[in-house]
DNA sequence: CCCAATAAAGTTGTATACAATTAAATTGTG
DNA sequence: CACAATTTAATTGTATACAACTTTATTGGG
């Protein structure tokens, strides 16, 4: 046996040595960052991105948006009822299949996009970092994602 | 007025070209990951960044907490009640200024970093990324926190 | 010394995350 | 066709996050 089990100066559980604490502590930032921006559309960090998926396909299912924003019906379907209460979309049956719910967009859910539109222009503006940097970050969390996703 | 405010085709609302998100994603997948790994120990990852400080510094007050961790009362006094109902903590008043909460670890909670030290490699292991691109994720993410953090 | 301003935590209410479980519909196989 | 296995969502319970507000204690100016 090595003394690695007894080491007391184990350099791996110091607070500052941590890699993922500023990921955790990053994505936190992240989502502050974007709330008084997306207080002006009554959104939250998740409703927003909800919402920008159904801007591009005008109806998805429970399933389709647990795979795109990688989270599970005990998270999506109270995100998904919220926003149905706030009229941003309907959530009705497949009719072919009635255990699919079918997720739309309403009109007033495609008209909050325009109040959307100067939102990532702010944001790219309070972030500080440069395109390069950013590409570089996405990239290096896709990566990280990937990895992670490997059962 | 430029065409911008009524462009349909604006690329920087596609859910794909979403700098944050892969970020969002990647601290919960990190957190997710973490998780099989803390079961044995009885800790959530926040829990678990919290007693770490404390491995290094026996006691600490919320207020100090608060800005290591990044986080406000709302989230730590809940928190630390629940690391004291645990038994891995306890929850002092300061004597000489009783606004002040000491949070101090106990026998208990420096025991449980002798079962922490296996995590660092475990998940080290599953994590993918090599040493050189885990301190590039860290730094981008420290400085992403720094530019956030200017008001 | 008094008391307004400030500081430190705590509380309340809302919205994620997610494990574990349940409910309901569909599929596949004998 | 019967029915077990599977699929898709929903539900339940716990633990973050955090805005807004409250409570309690301390400090500082007059």
């Amino acid at each position: 046996m090595t003394g690695k089990a007894t080491m007391d100066s184990d350099k791996t559980l110091l607070f500052d040595n941590q890699v993922c604490f500023p990921l955790y502590s990053a994505a936190n930032a992240m989502v502050r960052a974007y709330r008084p921006l997306l207080r002006e559309l009554d959104l939250t960090y998740l409703q927003y991105m909800t919402l920008m998926l159904l801007w591009e396909q005008p109806q998805m299912t429970v399933k389709e948006f647990g795979a795109r924003l990688d989270l599970d019906s005990g998270t999506l379907t109270p995100l998904l009822k919220r926003l149905e209460s706030k009229g941003l979309v309907t959530r009705e049956r497949d009719k072919l299949d009635e255990r699919i719910r079918v997720i739309k967009i309403t009109a007033q859910g495609k008209a909050l996009r325009q109040k959307a539109e100067g939102i990532p222009a702010q944001l790219a503006c309070n972030i500080g970092l440069d395109k390069k940097e950013a590409v570089q970050i996405k990239q290096m969390c896709q990566r990280l994602l990937q990895s992670l996703a490997e059962d």
